[in-house]
DNA sequence: ACCTGAACACCGTTCAAGT
DNA sequence: ACCTGAACACCGTTCAAGT
């Protein structure tokens, strides 16, 4: 791949993500394409398609999310809070642009590195909860796609327009830790209800 | 209002409603007229744009909702159950046309008919979990946002052409319950997790 | 090899002409 | 008053011509 392509490859990741943050995913692949200064046909040289690139912007956020939680399995020695130390590091990063995965469809998550990046983040999900049952904190039962069940009502509460309050993210991530604990985990709800959604 | 006219506003809306169970809301106004047997202009002087097409058809379903819910109220007499009867319900309309809600943007929900059925519904989740409290069932705390976001988790976990088997819906529906009900009330999943969506 | 922008196809929406 | 379908605008995608 010469220099100057792989340089064009770049500036269009960069100016999809500023745009999708800014004007949401329906910007059109012509917007992107000035703001990356190059033609539409470079675009689509380097991308299928639209969706292959908001694809390739929401797989580096969701790589970033990978890493976080890795990490803190390293790091992190508190086998009973660590489900929820990741799930208050993934809220956080997700309201940082929260349009892009609020508009992922089905088709979206077709894509191969999606695909992978979607495994990936079930065997992340297992890895914690299971530090959890270690400690007794987390129920036995509970799976990693329980946990993605609830993540998602965290995940898309709320319009895009409409970030969530520091309160409602404690009072949800509450919630959440009263589906996933044991009985002897079970403590009144912390944080505030939502106001209800526009 | 002319009643060929209204009879070619109830045909819209059954065609709609019957292409967006078959296609997916994603086909276009055009094959909806044809279905409908009109022209694209009736179609527009019906509904302000496609939106507030695919809007009137969601309306539709929520209404069935409500109704559903507001039965319960008055005929269903265990306070300890009816939430979790009602949710059970909820998702199996919802289960009848997967792509109508999952389709639905934050930019639809701006249709004042779907505000008022939002609203209509929120009230709706808090008369039911103030019977579950009077039974000691429900956490004091737990409001309706509080069930919103679980109940959101449920609706959009699964891609569009993957239902949910029973076994993983009372799964679910048990999650919701550890999260909702008070630690008396605790007792452990039923069901099955659910496989990875793919 | 790679880039570009004019051209194409498709779809939501409008509107002049018709009844 | 309402209906129709041709015409328009917009957007994703392709491709012939250029370097």
């Amino acid at each position: 791949m010469r220099k100057d392509a792989q340089r064009n490859r770049e500036r269009l990741l960069a100016a999809a993500d500023a745009m999708f943050r800014e004007h949401g995913v329906e910007v059109s692949v012509g917007e992107i394409a000035d703001a990356a200064g190059v033609g539409r046909g470079t675009l689509f040289r380097n991308f299928a398609n639209k969706d292959a690139l908001v694809a390739a912007v929401l797989g580096e956020r969701l790589s970033e999310v990978l890493d976080f939680g890795r990490d803190l399995l390293e790091h992190d020695a508190d086998d009973a809070e660590v489900t929820f130390t990741f799930l208050a590091g993934l809220v956080a990063r997700q309201e940082e642009n929260r349009a892009l995965l609020q508009a992922a469809t089905d088709e979206l998550f077709k894509a191969p590195e999606l695909q992978r990046a979607h495994i990936a983040l079930m065997e992340l999900f297992g890895a914690l909860l299971a530090r959890g049952k270690r400690a007794g904190a987390i129920r036995p039962e509970a799976t990693a796609t329980d946990m993605l069940m609830l993540v998602k009502g965290l995940c898309m509460f709320a319009p895009v327009e409409q970030p969530l309050s520091q309160d409602t993210i404690i009072r949800h991530l509450d919630l959440i830790r009263a589906a996933l604990t044991t009985p002897a985990y079970s403590k009144p709800l912390r944080g505030r209800p939502a106001p209800l959604p526009v």
